[in-house]
DNA sequence: TTATCGAAACTGTTATAACAAATCCCCCGG
DNA sequence: CCGGGGGATTTGTTATAACAGTTTCGATAA
């Protein structure tokens, strides 16, 4: 496998590698929601002082990624089913909102990269690699908005994984769950391929709204936000 | 006028209130594009050291409200006429996406609040205030996402309006304008108290529409960014 | 007159330290 | 054994000061 990305190579301000680093960790679901995360603790974990990673909470609170207590220490939110569910449902409103403008732009290198991830995430989903499936899973549909070229998108879209990280972390998919993912990535992708937005819009419905039970606890009520009433 | 809102009571850590006062003064359009902001000038205007500024400059900075220049001091930004179409077009979409249940959801309340609101804009319309009228404007549309009482939608709607605030700025829209505003804006108060989604829709899509073309030098292709290819 | 070099003033960044508030925990009384 | 009270500890907040980078402006030379 080549090296993509070899490593982001701790550049810029602290507080802003501080940043980066918890924002991974959140989509990526390394945090608990109801963790706390205390100032001096990451400050010397990281080996800074405390104004970077205050910094870098800060902003992820004005995010909404983190929530502060009554003591003002930042916590990883816990999301009620309703909560999860909107979050849910405004990402889902985001992707397929773009995904006809991704299928009009999307480049050879989107389709190569995308198809990639996906073969990455399949391999994962075989071998019951649950961490790896998530991980691939959030890069394929980043790269999916990514493929849309419209500005801001991933600004809007970040915070929502940011919040999705912690809920996606304790459930486990079984393997079913995961191979069905990546069937409905594989017809995304032809959708794509084909220039067809209205194929790829149904599969990456199909896709998120097969996963939604469980995150929220089949909640969901009606299948599109708002396509027509 | 009844004191809805007698003071928003400065409460809180400092950082906080200087990062409310900001935002306000970004989404009103009080800031232009291009426009800096020096720590220190913001500091000794609020009465403050560097640290509590610090913070607010930087929370909307990764709201994409504010941007960094080379020199690190930041900046409201420019937005070019695509990035302006674009952030058109994502506001179009999530506010068109939750109209739907707007409509189901609304209580009297909103309806109330949206329609005094909504008077008043167009008062301020006839009298030529235009400062009056985008204010009036804004608070209507806010006022609509909270309506459809989705978790996180503020989240994602307000760093928009951030943006646009620089915009809306520089831009005199003549009387007319402003009062077909006003007209669409009744359509959909129609819509929302008859709980018809789709009408409330459609006034609302050919509402943001309309302002479109001066926003963003009459881009925006497709009126629809997704419904149905 | 114009271009260029250099210094001074300004920029944000970070660490340290003092502060206030909330929390935690242990001890005492029931 | 259980419930409160109170002090010690831990929390985030803010100011100050030292720092490094950039910008800017003036003087000098072509």
């Amino acid at each position: 496998m080549p090296d993509r990305k070899p490593d982001p190579a701790p550049t810029g301000p602290l507080h802003e590698q501080v940043f980066r680093r918890l924002s991974a960790d959140l989509m990526a679901g390394r945090f608990a929601a109801g963790q706390k995360l205390p100032l001096r603790a990451l400050a010397a974990e990281m080996g800074t002082s405390l104004m970077p990673v205050r910094d870098a909470l800060q902003r992820l609170e004005s995010l909404g990624a983190l929530v502060g207590t009554a003591g003002r220490t930042m916590m990883v939110p816990r999301l009620s089913p309703e909560q999860r569910a909107d979050l849910l449902r405004l990402r889902l409103m985001l992707e397929t909102g773009v995904i006809g403008a991704a299928a009009e732009r999307r480049s050879e290198a989107d389709l190569a990269d995308l198809s990639e991830e996906n073969t990455g995430m399949r391999a994962a989903a075989e071998r019951g690699d649950t961490a790896a499936f998530l991980a691939a899973n959030l890069r394929f549909h980043r790269g999916l908005a990514a493929a849309a070229r419209i500005h801001f998108l991933e600004a809007l879209l970040d915070p929502l994984w940011m919040r999705l990280g912690p809920v996606v972390r304790d459930q486990t998919p079984d393997r079913a769950n995961m191979l069905r993912t990546a069937e409905y990535h594989d017809a995304i992708l032809r959708g794509l391929l084909r220039r067809d937005g209205a194929a790829a819009r149904a599969a990456l419905e199909a896709d998120v709204l097969d996963g939604a039970p469980a995150l929220t606890g089949a909640l969901l009520p009606g299948a599109s936000p708002a396509p027509q009433d």
